[in-house]
RNA sequence: GCCCCCAUGGUGUAGCGGCCUAUCAUCCGGGCCUGUCGAGCCCGGGACACGGAUUCAAAUUCCGUUGGGGGCGCCA
């Protein structure tokens, strides 16, 4: 037992309100959480008990001791103790039980008044929140959201187990980006210019020629595109995909598709206390997903008194609009936008354009309800025809060799894409701002914490 | 980068140029109360982002600064 305490407990000595049942009641437990609330009755006290599992009672009787009494009604809100006592069968008490204590140890006081309230009934601004973070995530909704979030990376994992894909961690310091250096940090490396990658595009596709097959990472990216918008942030979680001996773009998509259904389903069965929380009805989405080719959906727009033309990419108006017709004319969430013209994807430079119509690739978006989810599509794979793009493109061949050697030696054909996990959770659970899928969001103006 | 909007106690808000030493709720402190569960009741505490300007008079109007929100562009 440690010096500065009286109690003994430890990480596996509390017991969970998802522990305590009937065959719990008459027995001593130990319980340790934050002091959500105190209802003070004068003779007899209420102390809601925040924990992993929820809020349970207190129940402390003046009569009984006075001390202990004292001792639990004085504390402020949100300090943290460890009780031990009897858990007590009673139909008063929210959750059909209350914990007499015999023992309590505060653990840590907490500061008076809070930078924002836990269990108030007032609300807080996001700014406000971000800036107390540790204290906003307390609150069971935020909580949530990040449980969700894992039980939603465990569900990718274990597609990508199945279909016997091996996890990758490619570097986050490098010397040159795939998507063109406007949007990538520069950082100082041992007195050389780097940069933190934006994707780990160049390395997933090296490794195809090194025999892996089939390869997934789930890794930050980061992003310097002055976007301030509710679905943009600097560093955000990316799930990146590869996969070698593919016939085409299609193959790429039926993987992406699978892996959104598994995933969904997955979140569907093993979260679902935690989406209570969230005013949603999570449908597991059927398999195929609808495929709508990019001309198709410019069409689409025109009727809509959308005025582009083939050679334009879809704006943010067109990506909801089309989300929205998906919606109403089809009833789906998930739609494959397809063949993205050569002239949109230029600087994308290792896409595989159509061999029978080169001023198209086979490059798709998924969208989800609107928001722009996976982007992906078949690699180039012949040394030759990627130089060729690549010169279209103005770029320094030598200081890409690091790439270009994997292309030299023997690659198979191959394509991936790209999901965003913080996207993802952001439409699943219907947020408004994809901050609040990140427990410490980096934006154009969030440094800290 | 562009356009629009906002800034009042710890938190969230009300506030017509003079009725404002500023509203309400929450919160914080004190008191009463043995079944609370949005606990209740009584008493008390705490704020006009900053710098200029207009005016007899500015929380309120104007300009700038800083901070924030929404949209666009770009994208995951």
């Amino acid at each position: 037992m440690g010096e500065w305490m009286s109690l003994e407990f430890g990480w596996r000595a509390l017991t969970h309100i998802s522990q305590i049942d009937e065959s719990t009641y008459g027995k001593t437990i130990k319980v340790g959480g934050w002091i959500e609330d105190i209802r003070n009755l004068g003779g007899i006290a209420f102390i809601q008990l925040r924990e992993r599992d929820g809020v349970l009672q207190v129940t402390t009787i003046k009569k009984e001791s006075e001390e202990l009494f004292k001792k639990l009604t004085s504390l402020s809100r949100e300090s943290v103790i460890v009780v031990e006592g009897k858990v007590q069968e009673n139909k008063e008490a929210k959750r059909g039980f209350e914990i007499l204590p015999d023992q309590v140890e505060v653990l840590s006081e907490a500061d008076t008044p809070l930078p924002l309230g836990v269990a108030d009934k007032v609300g807080a601004e996001l700014d406000t929140r971000l800036d107390n973070r540790p204290i906003d995530l307390r609150k069971p909704k935020e909580n949530a959201i990040f449980k969700i979030r894992s039980v939603l990376i465990e569900g990718i994992r274990e597609y990508f187990m199945k279909e016997k894909f091996v996890e990758i961690h490619t570097p986050k310091i490098v010397a040159a980006g795939a998507e063109g250096g406007a949007t990538l940090f520069p950082i100082q490396y041992f007195g050389s210019d780097a940069y933190l990658a934006q994707s780990p595009q160049l390395y997933k596709q090296m490794l195809m020629s090194s025999g892996f097959e089939r390869v997934f990472e789930i890794a930050p990216a980061y992003r310097a595109e002055k976007s301030d918008t509710t679905r943009h942030i600097a560093e955000f979680t990316s799930l990146d995909v590869e996969i070698a001996f593919v016939k085409s773009s299609e193959d790429v998509m039926d993987c992406a598709q699978e892996l959104v259904r598994d995933a969904i389903e997955h979140v569907s069965e093993n979260a679902k206390d935690e989406l209570g929380l969230f005013n949603v009805e999570l449908e597991i989405p059927e398999i195929p997903f609808k495929r709508i080719t990019h001309k198709e959906c410019v069409e689409v727009l025109k009727e809509k008194g959308e005025g582009l033309t083939p050679e334009d990419d879809l704006d943010t108006v067109g990506e909801k609009l089309i989300g929205e017709v998906m919606k109403e004319r089809h009833g789906i969430d998930f739609y494959f936008i397809t063949e993205f013209p050569t002239a949109i994807k230029g600087t994308t430079f290792y896409a595989m354009r159509k061999s029978e119509d080169p001023s198209l690739t086979g490059y798709f978006d998924l969208g989800y309800g609107g928001l722009e989810l996976v982007s992906g599509g078949q690699r180039e794979h012949r040394y030759d025809v990627l130089v060729n793009q690549m010169k279209e493109n103005n770029m320094d061949l030598e200081s890409f060799d690091f790439y270009l050697i994997a292309f030299r030696y023997g690659m198979p054909p191959h394509g991936g894409f790209g999901l965003g996990i913080e996207r993802f959770l952001q439409k699943m659970l219907n947020l408004s701002n994809i901050r609040e899928c990140v427990l410490f969001p980096r934006d154009r103006s969030r440094l800290v914490p």
